[in-house]
DNA sequence: ACAACTGGTTTATATAACAAACCATAATCC
DNA sequence: GGATTATGGTTTGTTATATAAACCAGTTGT
């Protein structure tokens, strides 16, 4: 496809500064607390367990709720396979359209679509 | 700043992808003529005009909407040169990030944000 | 004259991001 | 032992955003 096209149509589940903050967090980890990913990626509470939801209804996480000795609450989470795959796709693409572009981009100063 | 909270805190103008696509398109060219840049981005009209007007106000671009021969309208955009920079930046910023946590992040395999 | 095309803009809607308020339990203080 | 604060989050509400769909003025074709 046409890069300036691709970079377009990237992923914005994956896209999001926070969620891209958080999946690549999670890409360096087997698992991670809720609270250390908050204090990794600087996000709000609110704001972290919102993004973490959409990103497991989108199957690139798993969140995991429990109790440490019956009774304090701990959120754990980890990427899914389907996740770490996504995240490094994504950054690889980002990393190719731009090149693409810096070696085409030179001689396309084309003012229409024409080439009139 | 920690790599993951400056990756969370990307300048979402610049950063969401019909917009990254524009700006960099821009940057290659001295003027683009709307039409031309639908056809690059693969963006819908609406959807196009509504970016630029966002870029516009954030300084990024300017827009110059003229008629050819007084009857055809034509709009023109060109990248600023605080875009320009500020795009330059972003995807300099985006490739260092990546470069920071590829190096370093093997070895933060820490569940949480105390170390314990 | 009427239809269809150009080159966009405006409007409407659905989704998103974010902050602020909230909640249950636990530990601390007096 | 009752109130107070801290922990570990979730829910709710507001504002902004992205996108598509409808629109519009002028122009060209028939």
């Amino acid at each position: 496809m046409l890069p300036y096209k691709e970079l377009a149509r990237l992923d914005k589940l994956i896209h999001e500064p926070a969620r891209l903050s958080i999946l690549t967090a999670l890409s360096a980890c087997t698992l991670a607390e809720f609270l250390f990913l908050q204090e990794l990626t600087g996000l709000t509470k609110g704001n972290l367990s919102c993004h973490l939801t959409k990103l497991e209804k989108g199957g690139l996480i798993a969140i995991d709720k429990h109790f440490v000795r019956k009774k304090i609450p701990q959120t754990t989470i980890r990427i899914t396979s389907e996740g770490k795959a996504a995240v490094e796709n994504h950054w690889n693409r980002l990393e190719a359209i731009h090149e693409a572009i810096r070696k085409q981009g030179a001689n396309s100063d084309r003012r229409n679509a024409s080439g009139e």
